[in-house]
DNA sequence: AATTATACTTACCTTTTTGTTAGTATTGGC
DNA sequence: GCCAATACTAACAAAAAGGTAAGTATAATT
């Protein structure tokens, strides 16, 4: 009777990344941030189907989780923009783990066909 | 005008993962198949708090993506294990990178308390 | 202070996911 | 054919996630 339910119940990490991570948008927002800085317009431009009201959402959860940020320049219109924090950086190795085991599993289904 | 587009949208590896290990439950129920074959009620006991029906359900929705398969023994009352296939450990990396991810993010958490 | 351009929010609705409960299916031994 | 034991499903409800559309906020320039 188990570390083991506590472990999964209470502070499991695989939750507590679903947590930071989890959902439609999370990670693709990162994946757009890390070849660069980028305004939220360029965002919504590279995720054709994000709404406003989603990206906003989740940049905000990304910034109070620490994962990215923002810097505001009072410029003519202002502008804003959304880096990836060293946290965030830290995401990675998942988004690698993640595209390869997608690739594995699209190479073995074509190959069963 | 970019294939970047058609990229995200269309068939993005981030995307076609979440969709194989997304929800609450997948990603729980391989991890507790990995060490070792399990009966249904065995993974009741292992995750407390998923329902029966997502457990069925989820378990039906990864024996349908191939990652999973399951044996019928026609015992005295029949059983049923459960077990991981080759596909479904190419997931083992993912794993691991959502657990080392989590660590290091309440390890950078905690230090900067 | 009015304008313009970006950034963000809010109210409401729809869809998807997850949970509850009670039920059905199958099997070998009696 | 009935029993006990496991495996699974179906009907409905609740909650969470996501989408739409319209609105507010801000800030430098004029």
């Amino acid at each position: 009777m188990t570390d083991k339910k506590i472990q999964i119940t209470a502070r499991c990490p695989i939750r507590t990344t679903m947590e930071l991570l989890g959902g439609k948008w999370k990670l693709l927002i990162i994946q757009q941030l890390r070849t660069g800085d980028k305004r939220s317009h360029e965002l919504k431009e590279l995720l054709p189907d994000i709404s406003e009201k989603m990206l906003f959402q989740e940049l905000k959860s990304l910034l109070e989780s620490g994962l990215i940020s923002k810097k505001t320049e009072s410029k003519k219109p202002p502008k804003v923009v959304y880096s990836i924090t060293i946290i965030g950086e830290k995401t990675y190795p998942l988004l690698k783990s993640m595209r390869d085991f997608a690739l594995e599993y699209e190479a073995f289904i074509d190959h069963n066909i």
